[in-house]
DNA sequence: TCCCAGGCAGGGC
DNA sequence: GCCCTGCATGGG
């Protein structure tokens, strides 16, 4: 396992972006449904969605596990792959409902590897995902590992590891602090997003020194 | 006109 | 196990 100071990562990404205040969401639920809404997509058109499902109140399980298909397919259209999402947030609902009465504090209220397996089990929800609704929903210390983080690592010089043994970088080089993981996981996207695109602007990244 | 965006599931090998 | 493909809209 590579050795770096990954607490100096997080001090020099937050000096630079400032605070990031993930999940953005009022509700537990609507953490977990951003989450799945935004897979392969922009975080403004899960707004858009977001917004639509609130509009007609559907943003809550009992609501949502009896909403018709076709009518959350229109309203979540924006996000993309929005067929299988829509067929995926509704079912979440519904198990959710069927399970644990619909309440997300009796469901997310597991042993943290014992949720995390529950979580994977369920249709749409994979490796990043679940551990973003263990981190900003559950507020467990699980450190998601996206396309961003992967890449940031590349740059580097942390290669050829798999998502578990990347996580598993992460948490074992970071303090045990909740608001450290939010904030990290979210300025490391920022960085993504604003210096790592198509063409590196690497003279202004906090990060240029730590490169390779 | 291409390529990318805060992935996931299912298939082939 | 790894690699490929479909899923789909919106913006640069």
């Amino acid at each position: 396992m590579p050795k770096m100071d990954l607490a100096k990562i997080y001090e020099k990404l937050l000096k630079h972006f400032g605070k990031q205040y993930w999940w953005p969401g009022e509700t537990r639920f609507e953490v977990i449904i951003g989450a799945i809404l935004t897979q392969q997509t922009t975080w403004r058109n899960v707004e858009l969605a977001i917004k639509n499902l609130k509009d007609k109140e559907l943003l809550d399980s009992h609501s949502l596990a009896a909403a018709p298909l076709n009518h959350v397919e229109a309203l979540i259209r924006h996000t993309g792959f929005y067929r299988q999402k829509a067929r995926r947030i509704i079912n979440f609902s519904k198990y959710l409902v069927t399970k644990y009465d619909g309440s997300l504090d009796k469901f997310l209220d597991g042993l943290t590897e014992q949720l995390r397996r529950e979580l994977l089990s369920l249709e749409g929800i994979g490796l990043e995902t679940a551990d973003s609704i263990l981190l900003y929903a559950a507020g467990r210390l699980t450190f998601p590992i996206d396309a961003y983080t992967k890449r940031l690592c590349e740059r580097l010089g942390i290669k050829e590891l798999k998502y578990e043994e990347l996580r598993e970088f992460f948490e074992s080089n970071l303090p045990r602090n909740l608001e450290i993981y939010k904030e990290f996981h979210a300025l490391i996207d920022k960085l993504g997003k604003t210096y790592c695109k198509t063409k590196p602007q690497c003279s202004n990244c906090p990060l240029v020194d730590d490169c390779i």
